[in-house]
DNA sequence: TCAGCTTATGTCATAGCCTGACAGACAGCA
DNA sequence: TGCTGTCTGTCAGGCTATGACATAAGCTGA
């Protein structure tokens, strides 16, 4: 995003670079103010004086974009997933891959309107369905792949032991309600996040060993 | 789907029923052939001599008639999940709703080339990135439902007590699950599913109360 | 049976998303 | 400078979806 951070980079590169970023820019700026729907391609383009055209040689569609951040956020957290020691048990490993992607999250990303830009993006998502349809996929596909490394790490058949499942599915359940506390009451940080994620767990041996009422 | 049955309807309301009978059985036979993306709207109505016009006055979208059965599969378990008697365990609730929801499908709904036609929209959804981006979103949204039902019934407040998540979470995965039985080694029937959810629920204390191994 | 209302459909026009094909501009390199 | 490969603009077109208006068909009551 800083330009003088590549001063290695050749110019054809950079002027990529350079308008890909302002597509994103100006894009989520329109989007946050006129709604994702309610921009048009053309608008975006029209706005940094590019052809329609050149829009669909950086993003494969209008979905394309707005979901830049979500994407690198599920690959981010696939990525810790494999990368954590072989040693520590699987809910740990989910935990630190947790953490470690919302670290990065809160950490990296530059600022907008003094908020960071990805909060933006979920607020975006959360309120426009066929935006919220297409990060469900991509975190289904994602859950996929998180199984089979989790299975890989565990040396287990995930066709037969349904744990890495379970816990991917937990994990999924996690983040969206993490987002829906986002969207209504702004966002608490990483660790009210891993509170979140720790009383899922805490309840879960509960909710099923036993009856399941307001006493238990 | 037999017009006969219906003796008394009217001449309008009949024909309006078997226009979109014939919409959703010529675009399902379409989608088998040429696949969902490569089939146009037009091509569906000039097959049964209607204007393009006419196919989005009776479907908000292409997207909507593919999924048609797949919504009602999914009301179908909210509204199970809020009929089961008041008593009952909220895993057996889940389970017992699960149950009848599939009985449900296997029950009333008729053949295409020897299969019942939610098996096709199952495959269809499966092979097609945008159908199955939806039918998550569909998915999300009653887990919505299905949580409010499930806290109701148990009176305890959502945004405090996670275990209704937790629940539908499993659902959500367990649907996914047998989804992917079905798409990879045809339909085992209600049995299996059933198996499969005690699978996931003989497996969940274990799975997060101790070390999660091949040998725990 | 006819008039008058409602509903379903057809027709036309248009916006928006997306793709393919081709040509011109430009950076990088010999 | 001239060649090469990449990026971009332009044009044409297909597909999904919606709005506006007209027409036809079914229904209802006198």
């Amino acid at each position: 995003m800083d330009d003088a951070s590549w001063p290695d980079e050749s110019r054809r590169r950079r002027k990529k670079r350079q308008t890909r970023d302002a597509l994103i820019d100006t894009a989520l700026d329109l989007f946050e103010t006129k709604g994702y729907e309610h921009t048009a391609v053309h608008e975006i383009t029209d706005a940094i004086d590019v052809a329609e055209r050149t829009f669909f040689r950086y993003f494969a569609s209008k979905e394309d974009l707005a979901l830049f951040f979500v994407k690198q956020e599920m690959d981010d957290f696939t990525d810790a997933l494999a990368a954590r020691p072989a040693g520590e048990a699987p809910l740990t490993t989910v935990r630190n891959a947790f953490r470690q992607t919302f670290e990065q999250l809160q950490g990296d990303d530059h600022l907008r309107n003094g908020e960071p830009r990805y909060l933006t993006v979920i607020r975006l998502i959360d309120s426009t369905p066929a935006l919220l349809a297409a990060s469900l996929r991509y975190v289904y596909d994602n859950s996929d792949r998180a199984v089979v490394v989790l299975s890989e790490r565990e040396h287990v058949d995930p066709d037969v032991d349904r744990r890495p499942w379970l816990l991917i599915a937990i994990y999924g359940a996690l983040v969206a309600l993490v987002h829906r506390e986002w969207r209504t009451s702004g966002c608490g940080g990483v660790e009210d996040m891993l509170a979140s994620f720790d009383a899922y767990a805490d309840q879960l041996g509960p909710a099923i060993a036993g009856r399941w009422s307001t006493s238990g």
